[in-house]
DNA sequence: GGCGTTGCTTGACACTGTGTCAATTGACAG
DNA sequence: CTGTCAATTGACACAGTGTCAAGCAACGCC
């Protein structure tokens, strides 16, 4: 089956996908998977040696798709340090919501699997990056505090924007998405850039909630 | 064995509670839960019909044991809502810790497993009490702004106070407790009360780090 | 002493899911 | 026609959950 459309560890990453975005999908067994890809379940076998090898795939194989690199260039291109993590805290947070069945795929078993948690890991690492270069941006116009640790002011930062937290917001809290980005901006603004202002309002969008 | 010390079902809790608050400490097995109590795999079942019924049953053990109330009891009795606010992080975020390891099995069969996610979803709606009367608290003496929500101000301090904050800031990016509790405490009052110098020095504290 | 009750043990079992293996099929290329 | 590659089928071992039934040992009680 050399010629058909999509090869097949290409289908198996796309049914996978498909599996983890319904809205309440519990974590798909290697047989769900493989009716899904219309595929015999050892097919899968003979193109990911385990199940979180296939949830990896399906996690690079959407960055790919989505062009992540793309989606926060905007950000790399801001001139003053606010705006850049400004545009970093739009970026990521519109980021998330794309990504959110698979990252959720992920976490659950991050826990029990070693290999999954390595893989979270690395992916959090990139974005952690994206914080660092927003922090560095804000030491570099003196728009950070003196006293405070560029390190420290990542971390922060990175935690503001976990996924966990947009989790949180959006999905348990059942908050608006424009909500959650004006919210997590405020913080980080206030947090990070002293501007106290991007505060006094962020709270004051209840007619925004769903 | 009526007689025996430890009544069998606390030995069981007692023992699962050890096994979880080892550092490194994977999912305990029904057979790693027997073999630490001291007792036959089939007498676990005969006390908790199901792994997460032991997990559960083990949590509220440790809320009794830990008096969680008591713990929480100094916010309530705060004068002002800042220091209502201010007591209630303190006291639930130093309360964190003690419960961690036995929410991080919890958290992880969250995803798979509706009784556990419905009684840590009781659990935490406990503590978004605290964070509604804390809340509250600020609306009382005018502190809250009077643009923001309550209901939502409560989300996003429970969000804050989450068990994903206090481990993705302690345990993956190493911060030290007293420097965890700083910077929420902070976010916490810049957000909610518009203290804003609560925030400045926030950040000020690398040498705390691990 | 004999009695049943209670709490636990022992060993077997069904079931689900993972991951492995070997034999087979079918198509395509040279 | 033959080899190769991708995939299928069906079997298996293994771990873990949860169930069942029989047995055992100590206790209280008459």
């Amino acid at each position: 089956m050399s010629s058909t459309s999509p090869e097949t560890p290409t289908r198996i990453l796309q049914a996978t996908l498909a599996l983890l975005e319904q809205p309440d999908a519990k974590l798909p067994t290697m047989s769900d998977i493989a009716r899904a890809s219309g595929v015999s379940r050892q097919a899968v076998y003979l193109h990911y040696p385990s199940r979180t090898d296939v949830l990896v795939a399906a996690t690079r194989y959407q960055d790919q798709s989505n062009d992540v690199n793309a989606a926060l260039a905007p950000s790399r291109s801001a001139r003053s340090g606010t705006e850049r993590l400004d545009a970093f805290v739009t970026a990521w947070g519109n980021y998330i919501p794309k990504i959110y069945g698979v990252a959720r795929a992920i976490l659950a078993v991050v826990d029990t699997d070693a290999e999954a948690a390595a893989a979270w890991n690395t992916r959090m690492a990139d974005m952690r990056e994206g914080c660092a270069a927003a922090v560095q941006a804000l030491v570099d116009d003196g728009t950070l505090p003196v006293q405070t640790d560029p390190e420290q002011a990542t971390d922060l930062l990175w935690t503001l924007l976990s996924v966990r937290t947009w989790e949180n917001l959006t999905q348990t809290c059942g908050w608006d998405q424009a909500c959650y980005l004006d919210t997590v901006r405020g913080l980080a603004l206030a947090a990070l850039a002293q501007d106290t202002g991007a505060l006094t309002d962020v709270l004051a969008h209840s007619k925004d909630r769903a």
